[in-house]
DNA sequence: CACAACATTAGAGTATAGTCTATAGTTGTT
DNA sequence: AACAACTATAGACTATACTCTAATGTTGTG
């Protein structure tokens, strides 16, 4: 699959693709029997990491955050022990993302009731 | 109170409270009886907004949104109806989030067993 | 009254995450 | 062969949210 062809699927553009793979987010591959082009092919694999990365952008992670998470499930750049700390610390990180929302849903109903009982 | 002074108290910086003030968010008053200088006095609101404004960063609001909502609650810049419909907004926003934030955990849980499980 | 510590403004610089442009080469269709 | 449509790379540009610097003036303490 080439570039165009999974921006189109994924809804991401080639840009930004080509952005996140310099990034080291994700790896399209040469094919070597082709001499007369050096254009990158992408898999599903692909096509799941990019999935993954607009679903880690939305919660607020950041570029490298969301590379360890990758590096963490897909590659064998980290040991099991190392994987398994980078996913808990994720973990963490969004328990903390929902407690802080529940708060601030909490103290926006508030403003709400004020502004509905003119208090404000 | 004084620039420094709601610094120290609020663990924002002086730069950052000036910034927040040129976006708009926060807005100090000039003391006219002294005319040898031309500070900014902040009082106790001024503090809990800046509290507010940590808080919703903390949520992913930009700056324009946190606006809207001091502006929802603290200012007469909106009807009544205009208000509460900026606050639904963000609840709305706010319950996405939630979403997005409970699938994402799941998703890293299910990296995290096939890594236990060592499926990758 | 010297002088450190504080205040203001304008504007420059930084980091993150894209987004776009220019240049040059490749592929597919007519 | 012509030519539209695609691809790659480098680098410029943008928006957001700071963060810092420089210049200049003010306040408070020994």
């Amino acid at each position: 699959m080439l570039i165009n062809e999974i921006a189109k699927k994924t809804g991401i553009s080639a840009h930004t693709i080509r952005f996140y793979e310099k990034s080291g987010l994700i790896e399209g591959k040469r094919d070597e029997s082709i001499k007369t082009n050096n254009y990158f092919h992408y898999d599903e694999e692909t096509i799941e990491k990019l999935e993954f990365i607009s679903d880690a952008k939305s919660v607020g992670f950041t570029i490298r955050e969301i590379g360890q998470v990758i590096d963490a499930w897909y590659n064998n750049k980290y040991s099991k022990d190392e994987k398994l700390k980078i996913l808990d610390e994720k973990l963490l990180s969004l328990k903390h993302k929902l407690n802080e929302i529940k708060q601030m849903k909490k103290q926006i109903e508030e403003f709400k009731k004020d502004v509905l009982n003119d208090m404000c």
